[in-house]
Formats: structure tokens, sequence, C-alpha cells
DNA sequence: TCTGGGGTCCTAGGACCC
DNA sequence: TCTGGGGTCCTAGGACCC
């Protein structure tokens, strides 16, 4: 906590509809709607005149409908007017400090400290907020702001919000306490209905009440960092600083059926197609993920995920539709499915290259390698690169073993071979390289690691998942007799 | 009137390593 | 032969935010 008021929160008030109405004359003065219109849909933003009925962001369409007047607009959102007047508004606040941590599309904190002010007094404050208002009702065409500003993020956000709309609200440096006592436990920052309720069962509906509360009774509760999170913040102790910029950590897309699916070759479909979408995302962004994610919402809101982490960053529409229509063939859904998502995470900004996090150079000698095996590696510059594709007999020199090939390029630029397994024909199998599950289906074996073998198999191996380890003394590698698999080519 | 879509962070348990 | 504790990675689920 400062001892100024220089953390300023920025909020545009009911912004989407704002945007509506700005752009149309028409709806200035009635009741909007930005949301989902399909039977299925959710609100987004009501403006003010329809959250006089009511209305309210996050409210089923249907029951928007049902409270609002004849007359009101029910609109689609435009997010692409909305991202315009968004980058205007990022600007003004940027023109007044340069740190600025934008929040989301229609929120953000500005630091005060970067402002070039003379002071920091509550007076010169109260007038930078004052001129910030007007300045980004001159740069949108007419859009207000309600700001905040305190001590911290969580004053400067709870400010934002009292005097809304195009409301200025400052919290006095050395007020914060009796500021926040007698607030519902709800303005605190990551206090939602459920840690809400919880409260309530001891009793504590205030700031006040929670301060009463003792670090171990909320951590016992909580758990670790939010119990500790809660004690701190009552006592409006907020040390956060302002994050200038954020890499994103995931890419996702969900879409939500007018009807429950029971087909499993539409989910199948919808699959290819979000994985489409989310592909397209990662390479405008520039990445590759590791991780797909697979999400599942039933008809009774309850929901499943799954997930699946590669050796091999990816971002490839057909590889993500694969895996996550792996992770679905693995569910049994008798009842339908509401909604279905896909995501990536795990990102790296080049493909394969978190092959060299997966594996480390030291342990070559316990890497089985097969001379049809397919390196699946790429190499730092100058080195022999690697590709998806390539089989021992490509590294290799005319002439030499392909085995030692393998072996010299993971020593100087490869970690892994990965090698594909399909059952069936002739083995190539040797001591330390045992798939004798073949019941259970094609898998991958990764040679990683200190005399240790580990498959990867297509499906559920068992309750307990895909995987399966062989330390290098498990007996079953030394049987008598080879099982029967062969090595096929991964394309 | 039944509950969107985009994210982030945390927890807990298991596997594995040291 | 038994025992321990910390750290990392992965997975699943849940809370929360806008």
């Amino acid at each position: 906590m400062r001892d100024e008021a220089s953390i300023v929160h920025v909020d545009l008030d009911a912004f989407f509809a704002s945007v509506e109405q700005r752009d149309k004359p028409s709806l200035r003065g009635r009741p909007v709607i930005v949301g989902g219109t399909g039977l299925r849909g959710v609100v987004s933003t009501a403006s003010y005149e329809a959250r006089a009925y009511g209305a309210r962001s996050a409210m089923s369409t249907a029951e928007a409908r049902a409270i609002c007047p004849a007359g009101t607009a029910f609109l689609s959102p435009r997010f692409e007017a909305y991202r315009a007047s968004s980058l205007a508004v990022m600007a003004v606040l940027r023109e007044l400090s340069p740190l600025v941590e934008q929040v989301s599309i229609d929120e953000a904190y500005v630091d005060l400290r970067g402002a070039g002010l003379d002071d920091l007094s509550t007076a010169t404050v109260r007038s930078v907020l004052e001129r910030l208002r007007d300045d980004v009702a001159a740069a949108t065409g007419g859009l207000s702001v309600s700001a905040g500003a305190a001590s911290s993020k969580m004053l400067a956000k709870i400010g934002s919000d009292m005097n809304k709309p195009a409301g200025v609200t400052l919290v006095e440096p050395g007020t914060e306490l009796d500021f926040l006592a007698p607030l519902s436990v709800r303005a605190i920052s990551g206090v939602g209905p459920a840690t809400a309720a919880r409260l309530r069962t001891f009793g504590v509906e205030t700031v006040e009440q929670l301060r009463a509360m003792t670090h171990v009774d909320l951590v016992s509760i909580f758990g670790e960092r939010h119990g500790h999170a809660l004690h701190e913040l009552a006592r409006a102790r907020d040390d956060r600083e302002l994050t200038l910029s954020r890499e994103a950590k995931s890419i996702s897309h969900e879409e939500t059926f007018e009807r429950d699916v029971h087909d499993r070759a539409v989910l199948r479909r919808e699959i290819e197609r979000i994985a489409q979408a989310v592909s397209r995302r990662c390479e405008k962004a520039g990445v590759f993920g590791r991780t797909v994610h697979l999400k599942v919402r039933l008809p009774d809101f309850s929901s499943l995920t799954r997930s699946s982490t590669s050796p091999t960053p990816s971002r490839d529409a057909d590889d993500i539709a694969r895996t996550a229509t792996r992770l679905l063939d693995a569910l049994d859904l008798p009842q339908g499915v509401r909604l279905i998502g896909v995501g990536v995470s795990g990102f790296v900004t080049h493909a394969q290259s978190g092959l060299f996090e997966l594996d480390g150079l030291d342990d070559v000698d316990a890497t089985p390698v097969f001379p049809e095996a397919v390196g699946l590696a790429s190499a730092p510059s100058g080195a022999r690169a690697v590709r998806a594709g390539d089989t021992t007999d490509d590294l290799a020199t005319p002439g030499d073993d392909p085995a030692d090939a393998v072996a010299s390029v993971r020593e100087s630029v490869a970690p892994t071979v990965t090698t594909r397994f399909s059952p069936g024909t002739a083995p190539s199998w040797r001591p330390g390289m045992d798939v004798r599950h073949d019941e259970h289906g094609a898998g991958w074996v990764w040679g990683s690691g200190r005399g240790r073998v580990t498959v990867r198999f297509e499906g559920p191996l068992t309750d307990k998942g895909p995987v399966r380890t062989f330390s290098a003394d498990d007996p079953a590698l030394h049987a008598a007799d080879p099982p029967s698999w062969s090595v096929t080519q991964d394309a």
C-alpha cells in the first residue's frame, strides 16, 4: 500500500451497449442488451436503461427478454467496433502515464507515479481523474468512464465502481481501513460466490467481520494462498504492482450447442472446426503448444476436462483435432453434450524446441535406437536439424551404422528420438524395449532417460492413464520371447 | 428465465527424481 | 529393509474475473 493515491482504475461504463448507442442514435435512451441472441444466449452488457428493468450481465437472454419492455434492442456483439474504441481509450491512458496495465477490453490500471506530475496530492489526483474522464469522452465520441484512485489496486478498483456511471472516486490515503470495513466481503478481489457463501457459514459478511478471523483459520479453510490473501486484503494490505505486459498462456475456443448433442460424429466435426480456429489464433500469436485440452459440458452443467501433453509442440489444426478427438473418445457421455471446447497451452515460440526441455543429453546410452526410428527434434543453428519424418538412415552418413548416427546426432543436437509402434509384424525388439501390452493398441515409445523406457499408448492403458514406464532391470524387458511389435513410419 | 466465451490461478494427487 | 522430504511435471477440477 502506498502513502499516496497514485494507482488509478479506469472502467468503461456499460461498454458494449454504450458503443451501440453511440453508433446508432435510434438506440439512445432505449434499453439495449448486447450478448448472445440464440436460445442459450447470455447478456454481456445491459445499458443503464435496461438495468432499470433488472437486466444484468451474465443473465440469460431469455430472462432479459422476459423482464425488458417491448422496444428493447437485443444485439449481437460487434467486437471489432469495441476493440477500436478500446484502443482509443488505452491511448489516452498511455498519454497520461506509460505505466498502464490493461486488464480487459474495458478496464485498465494506470500508475500515476509514471505521469510526471509535480505532486500526488489528493487535489492533483482528483483533477487528473476528471480530466481523464473528459479526454476519454472526447477521444471516443462520447463514451463514459468511471475512475477510482487509491493507494492500492484493490481500493482503486472498488473506487471506480462506487460512483458509476461517469463517476470519479478518490480513496483518501489513511482512510483505507475505515473505507473497507462496512463493505461486503464480495468487494475484495478474489471473493466470488463460493468464498462468500463459505464465509457466511462463519457469520462473516463484511470486511470488518472478516478481519476478526485469524490467519490460521483462514489458511486452514481456504488454503495457503487464498487464505493468506484474504487475511491481508481485509486489512487493505495490497502491494501488487501493475503488470505492464503479459504473454498469453493458453488459447482456447468453445461452443455451446443450441440443443444437447448425442451424436459423436457431430462432436468430432465440431472439434475439427474449433481446432482450426484455435490453430489460426496460435499462428497469429506465433506460438506452438505442447498441451491440448478438451472441455465438455454436460446437460446438467457439470463439466469434464481432459488434457494431453506431447513432447512435440504443434499448432497444426489436424494435430490439435486428433489429440482432442482421442481425449473425447475416452469419455463416456450417455447424457449427451451441451458444450464442447478445445484449447492449447504450454507455449513455445518455435516448433519442437520443447524436446530440448524434455530430455537431457546425458543419457544417450540408455536410449534404445532403432534403424527405423523417426527423429523428431530440431537443432540449434549450425547443427544438423532432425525433421519429423527423418529416419535414422537419413541421419547416417552412408556406410555408417545408423545407430551410431542417431547417437551422435543425439549427442550433438537432438535429445530425443521418438518411435511409433503398431502391433503386428516382425519385431525390432532388443533388450530394454519391451512393449508387450499389445492388447492395448498402438503406442509411442520414448527411449528416454536413465535406463528407463516410457511407453505412451493411444488409448487408456490402465485406469491410471496411457503411460507406462519400465525400468531397465524390469524382468519383462529381458524375457525370452520378444513381443510382436513392429516399427512403422510416424508420418 | 435456466446458466456464453475468453482467460488466469490454485490445489491436490501421482509419478518420478535426487 | 525401511524410511524421508523436497522439487518438478502432468492431470483434473474448481474458483474467479471480465
